[in-house]
DNA sequence: TATAAAGGTTACTCTAAGGGGAAGGTAAAG
DNA sequence: CTTTACCTTCCCCTTAGAGTAACCTTTATA
């Protein structure tokens, strides 16, 4: 099938198919005359998986990895469970900064007014220091 | 005084000072014969600013925004808290966002043995629907 | 004083993951 | 036969600088 066809089947862009095309991460054959793509079915699931993970927060490199090991029978399930620890860990890495950010700002917009006076406890606190 | 004093007085690197000044958020006097940045005490607090704003995860936009609030004496606080808000809600969004993924992925990563056999529900788990 | 080191300048490339659009070939429908 | 839809490659754009090269200026040292 083109690639419109495998796109709309594994719910992406065809700007992001092509592009995973373009990087060899789902790179199927191409027409040696049109130039047009030719998708499987079985690029479709490769497709679909890589969806799947890239909404998961997986990084394309990320994806690779998890795609080859989806590929091979015989992968043995802890290196997936470890990539997916360093993906939690990282997140929470992520949780943790913002919640302090989060607190910081809305402890600063707490003490601001917000009317039309030019004092400004936000400001104060940017330029302080 | 030159970048380099400069970028060490605001606790920024000199290539992300020059790169403000290249973007015209802290644009200095050029040495007409040497092509030097000058920089002014004036310069070097606009550049704190920045920084301490950048670390709010305010982005160079914002930090234009804010940094002309900061410089107009007779802003309206509300203008500001109306920034600081809009960046708490963003930040909420990106908490729960990542929460959600986070609640995905451990559960996976509990029910996922992380041995040597190839049974993993992680990948199945990509691979379906 | 000659020179080396430190610090300044512009300019180019790179990052992640595609989006937008141009120019042009191909296929299917009316 | 022509319009429309779909395909291709190619190039620029996004964030906020980092890295590097080539080259110029100022300062420190032998």
């Amino acid at each position: 099938m083109n690639i419109g066809k495998a796109s709309k089947l594994s719910d992406l862009t065809v700007k992001a198919t092509r592009y995973y095309a373009n990087i060899d991460l789902v790179k199927p054959k191409q027409d040696s005359q049109t130039g047009y793509r030719n998708y499987t079915q079985e690029d479709v699931l490769k497709l679909k998986f890589i969806g799947k993970a890239r909404s998961f927060n997986f990084s394309i490199d990320e994806c690779r990895d998890l795609l080859s090991l989806y590929e091979n029978e015989n992968r043995p399930s802890k290196e997936v469970k470890k990539i997916t620890l360093e993906k939690i860990s990282e997140i929470d890495k992520k949780l943790n900064d913002l919640k302090a950010l989060r607190k910081e700002l809305s402890y600063l917009a707490n003490n601001c007014h917000g009317d039309d006076k030019p004092n400004c406890p936000i400001l104060e606190a940017l330029s302080k220091k």
